[in-house]
DNA sequence: CTGAAAGCGCTTACAG
DNA sequence: CTGAAAGCGCTTACAG
């Protein structure tokens, strides 16, 4: 819309149809509480058709009270195919209930504090960060309405179990975790990390070695390189995720370490290019789709303003390949 | 925002704090035209803050009559992390001219007819999608704004000739183009085609070869293999993307063949894993931000009706590593 | 069946 | 310096 030319109202279409424009507003809503002549009905469909007009959404907002959407808050990082399939999911289930879903892709820490919650009005956000980071924490906060994790503690400690479970079964005995730098991330590779451990534990293992892998390949090879000096294969490396493992994977080749033969590699999240790796990575999928139906459900509590329930954890699977 | 509670606003402020709305307003505002005096400025913030009241947002578009807000459209699987350094840039950019940087991420052609504009209320739109798709077109036409196209046809034909004129400088003579599966990139895969094409004839070698190939393991092989009995090495491939490429490797380390002694494979767009292929991933990389200054001030001219400009076209440049 | 009127919450001329 | 009032565009009781 520019500052030249005025917007088409809902006046301007009663006017032209010779209605008044709550006629109008009757006709284009489809009020089933009224009823139109037919005649009316075409006049005004016509005379909108004509016109262009098409009704400004922050006025309908204001009058209703509420904007039936949902935000979906999530790092620019977190933007991976899989989720694709989760999210049109909830976007169709969520629209059944006349609820559209909008989203805000965090792009750095200091673009979100730049948006004073973004001129945004959701009633409900989900939330697919980390809530504790306290900046992260602030902005989803300024929103002032609910908000509720989908990914929440229970996806980090059960992927390291998951992880070295599976080694375990298959006869591996020392296990290391391959944790990443970035800094957004660390609560959750902190969980994934405990997981391991207490797997560890309960597996009667050793304690797991923590080496963290940069990305970059020289530099994941340098790590890689300190790591053997203190350990000899055979061992497994629990990957904070599929990423991470396919830095480990070009770290191990590079250095001459065969992958599966000699160290086993097991990622997590099972992105689409995990297939195309050499060898063929191991790893962990989420199944967030068997939560959704409690998630909707919880969505359309916390727009009254009601607390939300517990949704229940993620399930997961181990997609099986060559790396481990 | 619940059903129960009811909203605060400037009225409840204004009452607390013993002052009008108007008051009220131009102190939040930090309005320099009015002069309020330090203590009633004082009344005013301490009540607002304590009654945890934030102007609701509808309210002041509609009043204002713009949101100043643009929208960004694209498709999920455009998501990727070389994009984000570019929309950081001209994220920040817009806030310096007090916009803000929304998202449209598409998830499926159905769930576009679903979004009723998505209830939001942008005055520009970029799209990095392809608006040549009738059901994209209608989507993004529904917003009644201007649209800008960041991604024009401009990054397709010349991606297709660097790729073969790198190659061809490394003395490759023959050229395969590996095609992507995916229907919503086939527009921007043919101008890259094109694009090789006229490399070819431009360097008088025969034309490329078009080979799909599927973004699974064993089809990606079984296509290698149908173009191996059409073609022996040593050829050129020229991938639509650096995740086709992937694909490509992987195929061709499963039928044997040797990565770039007997083939070369270049892909496009560097994403963060092409260092890690195996062999590393020789591939082009696109510089938006070249671009970005002519872009933000189309975004203004366009907030305000005005036609845009021309975009000059993208500069790309090669990163060269093994595989090419 | 249709229209005049109120009101959602905000900002900003305008009058004092 | 401050307040009463208008108006952004919409929907929906309410009166006819």
């Amino acid at each position: 819309m520019g500052t030249e030319q005025r917007r088409v109202t809902s006046e301007d279409v009663a006017r032209a149809s010779g209605v008044s424009r709550a006629t109008v507003s009757y006709v284009l809503n489809n009020d089933s509480r009224q009823s139109i002549p037919p005649q009316t009905r075409e006049k005004v469909l016509k005379a909108a058709q004509e016109l262009g007009y098409h009704p400004f959404t922050p006025a309908r907002i204001l009058r209703a009270g509420h904007s039936r959407m949902v935000l979906v808050v999530l790092q620019f990082e977190q933007v991976d195919p899989r989720l694709a399939d989760d999210l049109k999911e909830l976007e169709a289930r969520l629209a059944a209930h006349g609820f559209t879903l909008i989203w805000h892709v965090g792009l750095h820490a200091s673009s979100e504090q730049m948006h004073p919650s973004a001129n945004l009005t959701p009633e409900v956000i989900i939330s697919y960060v980390d809530e504790h980071d306290p900046q992260m924490a602030a902005f989803l906060r300024q929103f002032h309405v609910p908000i509720l994790p989908l990914n929440d503690e229970t996806s980090g400690l059960p992927v390291g179990k998951a992880q070295v479970e599976y080694l375990v079964q298959r006869n591996w005995r020392r296990m290391i975790f391959a944790a990443p730098e970035r800094r957004d991330v660390q609560r959750i590779a902190q969980a994934r990390l405990e997981g391991v451990r207490q797997a560890c534990a309960e597996a009667v293992l050793d304690p797991p070695i923590v080496q963290v892998v940069p990305f970059s390949r020289p530099a994941a090879q340098e790590a890689m390189l300190k790591l053997c000096a203190q350990q000899s294969v055979p061992y497994a490396i629990c990957c904070y995720n599929d990423e991470i493992a396919f830095a480990v994977i070009a770290a191990l080749t590079d250095t001459g370490i065969a992958v599966p033969q000699d160290v086993a590699v097991i990622g997590c999240d099972d992105i689409p290019l995990a297939q195309f790796s050499h060898p063929p990575l191991t790893t962990i999928r989420f199944d967030i789709t068997s939560r959704l139906d409690r998630f909707v459900e919880n969505i359309l509590i916390s727009s009254q303003g009601k607390p939300a329930e517990l949704v229940p954890p993620i399930s997961l699977s181990i997609i099986r390949r060559v790396s481990a």
